[in-house]
DNA sequence: TTAGAAGGCTGAACACTGTTCAGAGATAAT
DNA sequence: ATTATCTCTGAACAGTGTTCAGCCTTCTAA
């Protein structure tokens, strides 16, 4: 009868509750303050429990990431919806730096950390990834189709562009590369504002995202010391 | 006699020896496989004579975060001085770009890393990450002079939002966030462009960074759902 | 009801890490 | 020759991730 079931569920709890304190640690805390004891000791198991549930501690952190796009996805989502289509595009990655900040430790571990190799790795992997820059994507598209992006401009190419140029501020921010005074939250705004209005001022792009369906390819070599 | 300054001599021999060592590890198998055992196995002196030269281990990687200072500048400076403003400033954040490729490790702890705290804390400190600033300030003071940028753009701020945006594509590089085909090169080129497109076409910026004169002030809070 | 099988958990250990410190050994000054 | 100075070492401490023999509970089968 349900004795298997039983077991699943309480094998279960016994997993969240290692997810549980390992995020408390890593929230509160941040990355390197998390162990394998000081978990165990909150879950009040011998640290060697910890391996019959996750293989190794990385793979602890790789559960924490994918929780990671589950949080950062319902950010944008909720900040998406503007009937302008460059508005919600805005606030879309507004929510994406604002996600940098309040989830800083969450931010580093899904964009940043090099330390857990399974995360770098299997990183394309993550649906919810692929699923929001496709949403973004799709926004993009929209702003194309209603004229307020250029219309040879490749949604996937924005993307990508907005992407890492938001990153930047999000790193310098979470990282403490800015000056003690600086405010890093007008600094990603100018960037955004600026990406933006630069992406509509329709400058000839070069990079090739790989799609999903079609298989990648690049351009020749650039030639973009002349300044258009 | 020379006895104290031959003392002195070796003594410093022995420091860049240990700081060779830990470059030699940290440029070649990263930053997370230095350790002090084997800086020490390579000068061959015992573990803890290390600590008589450098008061901790954060403390060698901040010597060498110094240094990496000294490599960007020199790759700028390589890399600039074409007579056309604008060029010359692509030409200087490309080199930018390409030091976070061609020195990928020294980037890391200079630009990300969270690990080595006196890094962070002294970060602003660093001499010549102010130099390599100021010049980079006159560089675009001099693309708005010759009118290729607007007038009314303050450079400290057009620096702001250009080392951030670049910063984007360089930590997205060398983390290994993009798919295995994806050229990073290209998307580095691309937020180039289109940030430097973005700061001609003139959008109201609001960041006021940290001038080293005057003191530091904010703008009230943003308007920016509005798009222009 | 009892013997056996299965599984979860622990304690101890291993190999690492950064760091400290008493003391040995060599060198220099008196 | 003796004392003082200074450098360097070996050993240790407290921490880390990880492994494994074995215990002990629980479930299954006779």
């Amino acid at each position: 009868m349900g004795i298997r079931e039983r077991h699943d569920r309480e094998k279960q709890a016994v997993r969240d509750g290692i997810l549980a304190a390992a995020r408390d640690l890593f929230v509160i805390e941040g990355y390197a303050q998390v162990s394998i004891r000081k978990i165990a000791e909150r879950i009040e198991y011998s640290p060697a429990a910890i391996y019959s549930y996750f293989p190794s501690k990385d793979d602890i952190f790789f559960a924490l990431a994918a929780e990671g796009f589950t949080r950062l996805d319902e950010t944008i989502q909720a900040a998406a919806g503007d009937p302008d289509p460059l508005t919600d595009l805005r606030n879309s990655w507004w929510a994406f730096y604002q996600f940098s900040k309040d989830q800083r430790e969450f931010f580093h571990l899904m964009f940043v950390d090099r330390s857990v190799p399974a995360i770098t790795a299997q990183w394309q992997g993550f649906d919810l990834l692929q699923q929001m820059l496709a949403h973004v994507a799709a926004r993009i598209q929209r702003a194309i189709d209603a004229g307020r992006l250029p219309a040879d401009l490749d949604p996937q190419v924005a993307l990508h562009v907005l992407w890492a140029a938001l990153t930047g501020p999000a790193v310098l921010g979470c990282t403490c590369r800015l000056a003690p005074g600086e405010d890093c939250d007008a600094l990603a705004r100018d960037v955004l504002t600026t990406t933006i209005a630069g992406l509509a001022a329709g400058a000839a792009l070069t990079f090739v995202p790989c799609h999903p369906q079609r298989p990648y390819s690049t351009f020749a070599s650039p030639t973009w010391s002349r300044v258009p």
